[in-house]
DNA sequence: AACCTGTACAACCGCACGCGC
DNA sequence: TGCGCGTGCGGTTGTACAGGT
């Protein structure tokens, strides 16, 4: 299957965004919504292929997007996470409220994974943050009314595309993370007190715990399997940080 | 003060998947 | 049933900036 190339390079622009451009996007997108990406640029008057619109709208012009540093929680989150389902940004991405998949990924390259390959410390200790990264210039243009944090944990999420995702693909598909099947061996005692603690949902104590209620209440029964499963690997990976204290 | 190096983040690229025709 | 299209995802790259020398 030959596909074309997603943006057929006919005097589109490339690179960062400006604020009119960002502006432009937003505006349509509220208007109209993002029902095609591939006709939003033409209809929105943008000179960008409606691939990098997308990215763009996703990873930074969306209004629940939580920007800043991210908490020791959050990292610790992702860590667990990752630990958990590996590579799989976006899954991780709908655990934590406002992070796009993006986000997590520099993360996580930047200075999750060195935290961990370089310590065996506890996670508790963030790793030094060089600098408080300068405010973008497209987010500045954009604060004003149409923009606001939603930082509230408990917002609905819009990263996750709830695709079809089968437990034994993500236990199969372990490319970056082959540990898994060695980290997480699962005994009938570990079952029946796991499969005990998803029917009482009630939180663990960890603070993304509380994102699993909200998505919990998703009608979509693909959610629900997905939480159960994330729920099942959180609770194994939280008796597995207490069996090693 | 100027240059060098490392870090953080935005953006791009290519592939895979799902859906409609 | 097969094909093409649109979208989503993960990997990678490019670049701006801060700190160090």
């Amino acid at each position: 299957m030959v596909r074309a190339p997603c943006c057929e390079k006919m005097g589109l622009k490339r690179g960062p965004w400006t604020a009119e451009e960002d502006m432009t996007l937003v505006a349509h997108i509220e208007q109209h919504g993002h029902s095609n990406w591939r006709a939003l640029p033409k209809q929105a008057g943008l000179l960008r292929c409606g691939k990098s619109c997308r990215l763009r709208w996703i990873n930074y012009l969306r209004p629940d997007i939580k920007r800043g540093n991210f908490t020791s929680e959050e990292e610790d989150a992702i860590i667990q996470l990752h630990a958990m389902l590996g590579n799989r940004w976006s899954t991780i991405a709908a655990r934590l409220p406002g992070r796009t998949d993006n986000e997590i990924k520099n993360v996580w390259h930047t200075h999750l994974k060195k935290r961990l390959e370089s310590s065996s410390k506890p996670s508790g200790q963030a790793a030094p943050k060089r600098k408080a990264k300068k405010p973008a210039v497209a987010v500045s243009a954009l604060e004003g009314p149409t923009s606001e944090p939603a930082s509230s944990p408990g917002q609905s999420l819009s990263t996750s595309s709830a695709t079809g995702y089968s437990m034994a693909s993500s236990l199969e598909n372990t490319g970056s993370s082959s540990s898994e099947s060695e980290e997480f061996q699962i005994d009938d005692s570990f079952w029946s007190e796991t499969l005990a603690m998803s029917v009482d949902s009630s939180g663990s104590g960890m603070e993304t715990s509380d994102t699993f209620g909200v998505d919990s209440a998703s009608p979509s029964s693909s959610n629900d399997e997905m939480d159960f499963w994330v729920t099942l690997f959180m609770h194994a990976g939280d008796m597995q940080s207490l069996s090693q204290i």
